[in-house]
DNA sequence: ATGAAAGCGCTAACAC
DNA sequence: GTGTTAGCGCTTTCAT
């Protein structure tokens, strides 16, 4: 049973008023009947309607998370750390699913507008197909906070430099005196994708090293055939990272030369590339230096440990929430906030260089 | 700017009712109106406040979803599909975080209760510390369904027979000749981990092989090094079950003796062993066979292609949905619903059935 | 220190 | 076909 504040106060013969003084610490109350109402409160259980709170105050005390639901896997540390930073401010988190479409996108924006959210953190991959609904929201005075910047929306923004971190990753293997470097990612438009092919191409040209189109993989579908059989009929943006990096690298591996290392956009297409080169009987690292991205636990396990890049997620799960409450709170000049963390390169043994000496 | 029905129909010079009634699809409404009403809805970008329907109706068309966040990683399909599921009949998903203690749980459960969701779905695994809260929540007439049955609270379950999931990957191994046995799992009083325990043994009972109990290892962090030096100070909720597993394992190969086959609790937990057979330079599957549960990606792309257990997450998470918005709806008996699926035995490479012949 | 009353945005019963 | 009205549970101003 919930009782409500009508019938709580009936029960003690006080006032709607009075009730609601010890619920909200006013010191305007005498100690007896503060103690009286606490101990019926307790006894009966009373949970507030925050409902009716939130119609009344327009203030929800929500906050709405929209992006693809497949993406929680790889984002996750970013997401727990958001949710415990969310409880204890007091915040519950709305989770408005979507496949990254404008059109899923749209139902999203909509369903947290409707449940009067006070502000929305956009968990997508930066594509900008949706940079009109973006913006709408945030002219609209809506609180938002992306993961990664979206040019034409001035909004608040907390991301990882993944072009600067590829960069560094590729500088290390051109460290261990690598000049035939390849590339494997996914062919995309998404800040995701697309940064992460500047970065090493950022390397490339301040090494004044060439880059051979043959080595810079695009993996997809097309025309090859699963690990798994009945993988088949699975919707592209369900393949995952490992299957990407599979069939990137048994391309690259087909091909009539090949680079002696090899950058790939995750881990798992790194973990990919390695069951692939496993195949292949190509050696790692001494026939090819690979690295990863992401620094997930799997790649610490992986059949050669992977050297990779470590993003501070946890920093920005919670830096995110700060700031997006900071921003509802009217605590944050009108600028946006936009700031870039870096990752950090940890090196293990799938680049070689613990035999380069 | 968001618009109430109070304006509009300002601006129309109707009224409240033949708003809301081609709002609500009424017919009763004279076409020239409706269409002059739609036609400045869409100008206007007429969103509905979820929170005053709410509170008018007493229904708020959400759920809660209670469960530790590290979870989802492990149960990220259960989760998306049922995301998916929910937006199609239009429910909104409220994610109440809990590490699974009691206290984080009566926090979720009051804050899902506050807000005043139809129904709440239980995504621990089983721990039983809150059969009380549960049996409150249920005696109060909220729906709720959980993953894992928790005996002494009656109320709807979706899951998986993992017991016999493991007496069946057990079997497997027995019937490929294997007499020596061993487990490697946690120390854990859930669900998630004791079925595990019991379906090895209900197989090894069934085939009359003796436990030798030198070769059931409950993998945790006391005395172990972890593989990376700076996870020392993570917490034990935080420790992966890669990093159990190698521990687990290691801790076995150190033994004098040990079996010629090894169930893991998880694949997580095979390709930490995996790593740790590497490094003891035991071959797998010749020397030892190694089997896995849940069929994640990385099973597929292990060192050695795991042999594990694919749970239908998927079907789960709809299953799940499904029911709960039947039992929000009256539509479903007075008695709990609990339903058993099976999970499909999935043979790769690491039992070595390929090379019994 | 306490109480009365208005109103947040919406729905639905009832009257015309 | 259309309009009037009460009220969901809460917060908050204004009296007392």
């Amino acid at each position: 049973m919930t009782y409500t504040q009508h019938q709580i106060v009936k029960r003690l013969g006080i006032s709607r008023a009075t009730l609601h003084r010890v619920l909200s610490n006013s010191p305007k109350v005498k100690p007896a009947t503060r103690d009286r109402v606490l101990k019926e409160l307790q006894e009966l259980n009373y949970v507030p309607n925050a409902i009716a709170q939130s119609l009344k105050t327009s203030k929800t005390k929500t906050l709405g998370i929209m992006g693809p639901a497949t993406a929680n896997a790889s984002q996750i540390d970013k997401l727990s750390s958001l949710y415990v930073a969310a409880r204890e401010l007091g915040y519950s988190i709305i989770f408005a699913y979507s496949d990254g479409s404008p059109e899923a996108d749209a139902n999203s924006i909509r369903e947290l507008q409707s449940r009067m959210v006070d502000g929305i953190i956009a968990f997508d991959r930066g594509l900008h197909a949706n940079t009109q609904l973006y913006k709408s929201l945030v002219d609209g005075g809506k609180p938002l906070v992306t993961l990664y910047p979206t040019p034409g929306v001035e909004t608040d923004c907390i991301y990882v430099n993944t072009r600067d971190a590829f960069s560094r990753l590729t500088k290390h293997l051109i460290d261990l005196g690598h000049k035939d470097i390849g590339l494997l990612i996914t062919a995309s438009q998404s800040n995701y994708i697309v940064n992460r092919e500047l970065g090493f191409r950022d390397a490339m040209k301040k090494a004044k090293l060439p880059i051979n189109d043959n080595w810079i993989i695009y993996a997809s579908p097309d025309g090859m055939n699963t690990i798994n059989s009945d993988d088949e009929e699975a919707a592209a943006w369900k393949i995952s990272d490992y299957q990407y990096g599979f069939w990137g690298a048994s391309l690259l591996f087909a091909k009539r030369s090949r680079p002696t290392a090899l950058v790939c956009y995750t881990d798992e297409a790194a973990i990919g590339a390695l069951r692939a080169a496993h195949m292949a009987e190509i050696s790692i690292p001494d026939e090819l230096a690979l690295v990863g991205y992401n620094d997930k636990e799997d790649a610490k396990f992986a059949r050669v440990p992977l050297t990779t890049m470590h993003q501070p997620d946890e920093l920005i799960g919670k830096k995110v929430l700060q700031t997006l409450v900071k921003r509802i709170n009217g605590e944050l000049p009108s600028k946006a906030v936009l700031e870039a963390l870096s990752a950090k390169l940890i090196v293990r043994e799938s680049c070689g260089s613990h035999l380069a000496k």
